[in-house]
DNA sequence: CGTACACCCTGGCCGC
DNA sequence: TGCGGCCAGGGTGTAC
């Protein structure tokens, strides 16, 4: 399900329905997911409040006010397929019957149920504390975050002049510039005009000009359009993102490209086992 | 070290 | 209807 700007869209709902709230009751219904489930994560969060959520690239960071001058962090990830919902307080009796992949319940202080669902279980949940995140196994050779100022098209250079490998697989690498998959890749590659099959390291000085402000105007797209709804995605109301409809080359195999003046059909190909899609005749 | 690939897991869709 | 094959938005471990 989720690159960046579903992430972002998941983390905006939490904000504003998690942020002040208590823990009044957690459970995780299987001992995994991807990884074990702290098996103190009911303990850890139980009658504590949220301080804050935050994000780093597809990761979320609930920060947790515990009283402790090291607060406790939960990092949720949601993988392939992971989505969280939020029942609001049901007007009378329990909450809706829990669904089969239905993983962990988070019961709040207000009623309302945050619930997260991943049937592919390549999604996980783990704790850290407050001081530790950056350095943090998950987070400490992560690179830039696409949106924030320190990505721009000198550091993209930077990371990329060395690199022998397809700029579609260095972008995708999150040590280079953390938070694209692959719908976001192809649909900033078309929009630069670059070939996904070029080689990163022909990509860093004109062509970095060109790709950054593609990368980040997509992003920023995706995020006002609520993300891309592809077979799951969902907010947290259960209401889709749309931005699948603004796809310009993703998922378009066969069909016409979109430029201007171009006769061509979009091509699908295999890169580091995930499609590609481009025009051979836009991308160079 | 950098790169390439298999793999984790379930479900939906398509063709037979 | 049923079944096999293929596909899917991610990240990691292992083999070169």
């Amino acid at each position: 399900m989720p690159e960046l700007p579903e992430v972002e869209t998941v983390r905006t709902g939490l904000e504003q329905s998690l942020v002040g709230r208590r823990f009044d009751r957690v459970e995780a219904r299987r001992p995994d997911l991807r990884f074990p489930i702290p098996t103190d994560l009911a303990t850890r969060l139980q009658g504590h409040r949220v301080l804050r959520v935050n994000r780093r690239a597809k990761y979320l960071q609930i920060i947790i006010d515990d009283n402790s001058a090291d607060r406790t962090v939960v990092i949720l990830h949601l993988g392939m397929s992971g989505r969280v919902n939020l029942m609001p307080a049901p007007d009378a009796g329990p909450h809706a019957d829990l669904l089969k992949h239905d993983h962990l319940v988070f019961d709040l202080d207000d009623g309302a149920r945050m619930v997260f669902n991943d049937p592919r279980r390549f999604g996980f949940i783990a704790l850290s504390r407050e001081s530790a995140l950056d350095d943090h196994d998950y987070f400490k050779d992560m690179g830039p975050e696409p949106l924030g100022n320190a990505f721009n098209a000198e550091i993209l250079s930077q990371a990329l002049k060395d690199k022998d490998t397809p700029i579609k697989a260095a972008l995708l690498d999150q040590r280079v510039v953390a938070g694209l998959g692959n719908i976001y890749v192809c649909e900033a590659l078309y929009d630069a005009g670059i070939s996904p099959k070029r080689k990163a390291r022909t990509v860093a000085g004109l062509r970095a000009d060109r790709l950054v402000p593609a990368i980040k105007d997509v992003l920023q797209r995706a995020i006002a359009a609520g993300g891309s709804t592809l077979r799951d995605f969902a907010q947290l109301d259960g209401q889709s993102g749309y931005f699948q409809h603004s796809f310009r080359v993703y998922g378009r195999e066969g069909e016409a490209c979109l430029s201007p003046g171009c006769d061509k059909v979009v091509k699908r190909i295999t890169q580091s086992g995930r499609s590609t899609f481009y025009c051979s005749s836009c991308q160079r």
